[in-house]
DNA sequence: CTGAAAGCGCTTACAG
DNA sequence: CTGAAAGCGCTTACAG
C-alpha cells in the first residue's frame, strides 16, 4: 500500500502539499496539483483513514447500533439512514446489539473506540438510565431512534405511541366494538406502556370501561401472541376484537384464534402495530399502525451530523403514527358484534 | 477522552506496560497489572482503535458491501454474518452498494482505506472483470458472497444456480406441464444465466422442446414480472406454467396473470426463486428455490478470517439450492393442464 | 518484568 | 503557494 510519502517523493513535493491536494482545503498551484494528482493515480494511492482519523480526531463515520439486524424494521431504517449519511458525505458503521444489554454496550464501546462522529441507537435492552449515563460519559453525540427518553429529549427521534394506540383502538370502537382485548409488549418498555395508555384513553373517550381481564402482557413475538390468546380465552371474559402491541403478535393471535374456531375478521377483529412489510401480504391483511421508520432513519442521520458539527439541529424529531386499515378489521353493527363470540365461547367449554 | 498516556501516569508505569496489559500478549507482574487495571477503570479508558490499527496495520474489522440494504436477503445474511464475525472476535462494517457500479466501487474504497482485514462482497453491479482486477490491486483478502467468479474460485461462497433452475423446472414437469414459460433476470448476470441454463436442461432431460417464444428477460423486480407476463401473453404461444427468476418477479407475474383472468395455480402454475420471507405468507404461497443465504453469510465470515490470518481455508464454499413446494403449483393430469389456458387465450382476443 | 524510543500515515500550525 | 516538524495514540523491537 503506497503512503502519502510515496506520493510526495514521486511528485517531488512535501507530504504537506499532498495532504493539501487530497483535502482541497488550502491553495495549491495548478501544476503542483497536477503532478500530485498524477502521482496518486500512478501509485493507486488511497489515504489511510485510520491515520487521518487519528490526526484529526474525527472519522466521518456515523455509528449505528440496531437491536436486531434481522428485525422487520431493519432494512428500511438502515437503507434510508445509509442513503442520507452518504448524502451528508459520511459513512455508516452498523453493528448489531443482539437484543442483549451486554452486547449493546459492547457495540457502543466498539463504535466509541472507533471515534465515530456520532452514535445512532435503535436499542431495546438498554434502560433509559443506561442511555442517560452513557450520554454523560462521552462527548460523542448520541441520537436515539424510535425511542423517547425525557432526559435526552433533544437527542430523540420518536413517534407518539400513545396516539398510535389510541388511533387503532378508536378505529375498532368505530367499527362497533365494545369488548376489546389488548395484548401488550413487555411493560418495562416505554413504547409498550405508551400504546397501552393510548388504548385506555380511547376506551375512556368512548365511555367504555377498562377491564383488566381483557389485558395481557406479552413479548412482541409471534408465539407470544398465540399464547396470549390462550390466556385471554381461558379468562372467560368475552371480547370481539384484539389490539396487539405489534404485528408479529397479531399474526400469532390470529393463528391461535383460528385454532379455536374463530374467523378473523368475521368473528373477531385483530389489529397490529408497526406495519411491517408482511402485514400487507398476509391473509387477511392486517389493520395496523404505520411507523415511519425510514423517514426517522433519515432524520436521525441529519440530527447526528448536526450535533457532531455543532450546527443548530433542524432535523424533524417527532413523528406521527398513521392508521392503516386493511382486512383484519371490518365494520359491523353493535348487535352482531358480540353474538358469534359468545356462542363460540359457550360451545368451547 | 483519556489516552494510554494518562493511564500510564496514573498507574506510574510506562505506556508500553499499559499496552501490555491491554493486549495481554506479554508478561506483566501481578501488582503492576492491578495498578494499571485500576487506573483504566478510574479514567474510564477506552483504547483508540484508529491508533491501534495504524500501529498494527490491522483493524479486526471485516468489511461487507451489500447491493441493497433493503433487499430481501439482507437481514438474514447480515444477521448471521455479524454473529459469526463476533464469534471470531472481529467486527463487521457494512456498507450499501446501492446497486450502482460507482457506489459499489466507492464503498469498497472506503473499506480499503479503513484497513479492513478482509472484504466480503455481495454485489451485483460489478462485473467479474471488475472483481478480478480488484483482487489484483489489493492484498486485502476478498470473499464473494452468493456469486461464482471462475478466476476467483477460492474466494467464492456460492450456490449452484443451474441445479436450482433445473430442480424447479423439473418439479413443474413432474406436475404434468409441458408448456413452461420462463421469465429470467438480466442475462448479463451469471445467476440469471445459470437458472435459465437449468431450465433448459430440465426440458431437455424430459424430452421437451426449448421454445424461444416462451422465454423473456426481465429485471428481478416485481413490476418487471408483471410486464414480462404481458409480453408472454402477447406472443400468443400458450403456456401452463411460468418459471420466474426470483420471487419478486413471481409476485408480479401472479398479479398480472390474475388481471388477465387466470387463477394461480388453477389455470397456471408459477414458481419463484430465493425463498424470501414473504413467499411463505402470500396467497397462494410460492413454490420456490431456497437459497441458504444465512449459512452462506456465516461461511463468508469464516473464510474471510481464514484468508486474512493465513489459515488454511476450511469454510464451506459450495451450497446446494433446495426445492420448496408450496401453493402456487399443483399436481394435474396432462390433459387438464392446457385446456383452460387455451380457452382463456382465445377468449381474450 | 519494565522502560525509552522509533514508527505507523496522516494533518496542521508555523515559517518563509 | 510550499516545506519542515510536531503531534495524534497506539505497538513493538531493543535494552536492561
Amino acid at each position: 500500500m503506497p503512503t502519502i510519502r510515496d506520493v510526495s517523493r514521486l511528485a517531488n513535493v512535501s507530504v504537506a502539499t499532498v495532504s493539501r491536494v487530497i483535502n482541497a482545503n488550502q491553495p495549491v498551484s495548478a501544476d503542483t496539483k497536477a503532478r500530485v494528482v498524477a502521482a496518486m493515480a500512478e501509485l493507486g494511492y488511497q489515504p489511510n483513514s485510520n491515520a487521518k482519523a487519528l490526526a484529526t480526531n474525527r472519522s466521518d463515520i456515523l455509528g449505528m447500533v440496531l437491536g436486531d439486524l434481522g428485525g422487520p424494521f431493519f432494512g428500511d431504517l438502515m437503507a434510508q439512514a445509509e442513503e442520507e449519511t452518504r448524502r451528508l458525505k459520511r459513512h455508516l458503521l452498523v453493528t448489531a446489539g443482539g437484543h442483549s444489554r451486554d452486547i449493546e454496550l459492547e457495540a457502543i464501546d466498539f463504535l466509541l473506540r472507533r471515534q465515530v462522529d456520532a452514535l445512532m441507537l435503535h436499542v431495546d435492552s438498554l434502560t433509559d438510565a443506561d442511555l442517560y449515563e452513557l450520554s454523560t460519559k462521552t462527548d460523542t453525540p448520541i441520537v436515539l431512534i424510535n425511542r423517547y427518553v425525557p432526559d435526552l429529549h433533544a437527542h430523540c427521534i420518536h413517534v407518539n405511541n400513545e396516539v398510535g394506540g389510541e388511533l387503532i383502538t378508536r378505529h375498532l370502537i368505530e367499527q362497533g366494538h365494545e369488548a376489546i382485548a389488548c395484548i401488550t409488549g413487555p411493560l418495562y418498555k416505554g413504547d409498550s406502556r405508551g400504546r397501552l395508555q393510548g388504548y385506555r384513553r380511547a376506551l375512556e373517550q368512548a365511555g367504555l370501561p377498562y377491564v383488566e381481564q381483557r389485558v395481557v402482557e406479552s413479548d412482541y413475538m409471534e408465539a407470544g401472541g398465540s399464547e396470549a390468546i390462550e390466556r385471554l380465552l381461558s379468562r372467560k371474559t368475552p371480547f370481539t376484537a384484539v389490539v396487539c402491541g405489534n404485528d408479529l403478535m397479531a399474526f400469532g393471535a390470529i393463528r391461535s384464534l383460528r385454532l379455536h374456531g374463530f374467523s378473523v375478521p368475521q368473528d373477531i377483529d385483530v389489529t397490529g402495530y408497526d406495519d411491517i412489510v408482511l402485514s400487507s401480504y398476509v391473509e387477511p391483511s392486517l389493520t395496523t399502525i404505520h411507523v415511519p421508520i425510514g423517514a426517522m432513519g433519515v432524520q436521525a442521520a441529519r440530527l447526528a451530523v448536526q450535533l457532531a458539527t455543532g450546527q443548530r439541529p433542524t432535523a424533524q424529531q417527532a413523528f406521527e403514527p398513521q392508521l392503516v386499515v386493511r382486512g383484519s378489521t371490518r365494520s359491523r353493527s353493535s348487535d352482531q358484534s358480540s353474538q358469534p363470540m359468545h356462542s363460540k365461547f359457550v360451545q368451547q367449554q
